[in-house]
DNA sequence: TCAAAAGTGTTTGTTGTACACCCATGG
DNA sequence: CCATGGGTGTACAACAAACACTTTTGA
C-alpha cells in the first residue's frame, strides 16, 4: 500500500485525564513519565496507538492496563496538534477523559488535586483544563457523577461532589427536589450510618434503566 | 530524534465539514475525490497535515485553500480512528466543523442539503452526523448563525435559520423577545425591501462588543 | 384594494430560588 | 441530653409558551 507516500506520518498517543473523587476534591491521576525526554517529569497517563487498534481502543487499553479497571466512564475530550506540544518529537495526541471510582483504583500514580495541579509534561496542563471544564459543563445534563461515587451513596455526598465540582454551595431542599423518577436515582433501601447518628438512605443510579437518549438533569 | 522509534506513525489527515445555509436549508460543501482510492466518490474537504503546521493550522490552511475565504468560523469536532475507517491505508483524521456565508464561495465543489447526503467516502457521513449535532447543540448558546448569514439580515431570515437548523417552527413574538442588549444584535438602521413590500430592518452582530467569555443565548 | 410580510403585549404555566425548622441517634 | 448530620415545604420571582391583530406598501 502506498496510495499517500507523499506525505509525512506522524507518532499518535492517546493522553488520558483520569478523574477521581474523594477527601470532598477532585483528583487526577498523574506520575513521572517513564521514558526520555523529560524522564522523571509529571505527566498525564498515556501512551502510543498501535498499527492495530483504533484510537479509542487505544485509549481503552491503556487506561485499563493503568489502573485495573474495566468499568468507566470514558471520553474523547479532542486532538492535540501543536507542532513543538511534545518536547521530544512531533506526536499528535488524542486526549481523553476518564473516570472511575478512586477507591478501585491502587497503582502507582499519585492523585493529584484539581487545582493544585503542578506543570506538566508538555502541553498536558492545557488538556486538563480542557477536561476539566467539560465536566462542570456536563455534570448537569449527564449522569456522570455516578461513575465518580461508589454503588451506593447518600444524597448529602453526591450533593458535595456536586458542590466540589461547581466550586460553589447548592441549597439542600432545592437539590433534592431535582431527584424526580426520571432521574433514575432511586434508593436502595439500605441505611449509611458511616456518616451520621441517625444514618442517611442510600441511594444507588440506575443505569440499566436510563438509556443514553433518555434526559438526565441534575 | 529517535525518541519513540519502537511506536508506529501514522498518516494524519483533517476533513472539513464547511456547512453554508441559503434557500431555507442547510448545506454542507462536498467534492469528488481527487485521488486513489476512491478516485471520483464523494466526500468532504479535506487534505493531509504537513511536517511543519499544527493540526489546526492545516485546517485552517485548506479550508482558505479550498475556500478562497479567510474569515469563518472553525471548531474542532474532534478526532476518527477506527483501523480501517480509510479504505487506503490507516489515516487518523482530525474533523473540524467550517461555517461560511454561503454567498462568498465560489469553487468547484457542491453545496448538498444536510437532509441528502449521498454515501460518502470512508466514515465521512459519520463526520457530518457529529458536526450536525454539535452545530444544533451550539446554536443556542453560541452566536453562530452570524458566520452563516451576510453580514446584514433581517429578524424573520434569522428566526428562519434557527428554525430550520432547529427542525420546527418557532414562535415569532417569543423569538423576538429574546433579543435582549446583550445578544449584541444591532440595527444597521437600514431597511431591506426584497423579501416584502413594506421592508423590514436590517439587523447585524456586534462581533466586537461580543467577547467570547460573554454569554449569548438565542 | 388587497396580498404579503413586518411588527407588536398579555396571560398563563413552569421552573428556579430563597429560606428555617424538626428528626433520629450515638455518645 | 445534646451535638450532629438527615430530612422536609412554601412563597416569590424569573422565564418559557401560547396566542391574534394591525401596519405598510407595491402591484
Amino acid at each position: 500500500m502506498s496510495y499517500y507516500q507523499e506525505h509525512p506520518k506522524f507518532y499518535v498517543s492517546t493522553d488520558c485525564i483520569i478523574f477521581g473523587y474523594f477527601d470532598n476534591r477532585l483528583h487526577v491521576l498523574i506520575r513521572p513519565r517513564a521514558m526520555q525526554p523529560g524522564l522523571g517529569e509529571l505527566s498525564l497517563m498515556g501512551g502510543f496507538v498501535d498499527d492495530d487498534e483504533s484510537v479509542d481502543n487505544a485509549a481503552k487499553r491503556i487506561v485499563e492496563a493503568l489502573t485495573g479497571l474495566e468499568n468507566f466512564y470514558i471520553e474523547q475530550v479532542g486532538a492535540f496538534g501543536a507542532v513543538d506540544r511534545d518536547p521530544g518529537e512531533r506526536v499528535v495526541s488524542i486526549c481523553y477523559f476518564v473516570l472511575i471510582e478512586s477507591d478501585k483504583y491502587n497503582g502507582d500514580a499519585q492523585w493529584c488535586p484539581i487545582d493544585e495541579i503542578p506543570p506538566l509534561y508538555g502541553d498536558h496542563n492545557l488538556m486538563i483544563s480542557k477536561a476539566h471544564k467539560i465536566l462542570r459543563e456536563k455534570l448537569a445534563w449527564q449522569p456522570l457523577a455516578f461513575y465518580l461515587l461508589g454503588e451506593k451513596f447518600t444524597l448529602t455526598q453526591l450533593q458535595t461532589l456536586y458542590e466540589t465540582i461547581y466550586g460553589g454551595p447548592l441549597d439542600k431542599r432545592n437539590f433534592r427536589k431535582k431527584l424526580t423518577p426520571d432521574n433514575h436515582i432511586v434508593t436502595t433501601g439500605e441505611i449509611d450510618k458511616t456518616t451520621s447518628k441517625r444514618g442517611a438512605n442510600l441511594y444507588r443510579f440506575d443505569f440499566d434503566g436510563y438509556a443514553d437518549d433518555n434526559v438526565f438533569k441534575l
